[in-house]
DNA sequence: ATTGTGACATACG
DNA sequence: CCGTATGCCACAA
């Protein structure tokens, strides 16, 4: 699409991530160098419902599932994660430094930019 | 145009 | 560790 939204950047970033990892909402929003960690969060709220999406992959940069209550039901994405292989305690993705999938380092803007075309 | 709203992040006490 | 404050900025009303 010729003017892709914040959300289908957001989307598009989040469906990259590769199973068994997470990310961060402060990792998606310096990768696309727009917007801030709000937005990530905020753009990932409009498609909590659709499973179009892995946001179950996409946590806080403490590793915990903060948006685990827009789910359905709540403890749906620590159960997603668990299912691939991520290990959720209390609320928290362990291991969390070793499967943190950053972005910037894995994706090129460039390669980025033009799924969108 | 203005205001309100965040699934965040960082700094400070 | 906890609460507060501030920056952040796309989007809906």
């Amino acid at each position: 699409m010729d003017r892709p939204t914040y959300y289908d950047q957001v989307f598009a970033v989040t469906r990259a991530v590769p199973r068994g990892r997470v990310t961060t909402y402060g990792a998606i929003a310096d990768f696309l160098a727009l917007g801030s960690a709000r937005m990530v969060g905020w753009a990932l709220n409009k498609v909590a419902y659709d499973l179009k999406v892995p946001a179950h992959r996409v946590v806080n940069r403490k590793g915990e599932l903060s948006g685990r209550v827009h789910f359905n039901p709540p403890q749906r994405m620590q159960e997603l994660l668990e299912q691939e292989g991520v290990t959720v305690k209390n609320d928290q993705v362990q291991n969390f430094k070793e499967i943190l999938w950053i972005p910037a380092d894995h994706l090129s803007q460039e390669a980025f930019d033009e799924s969108f075309e």
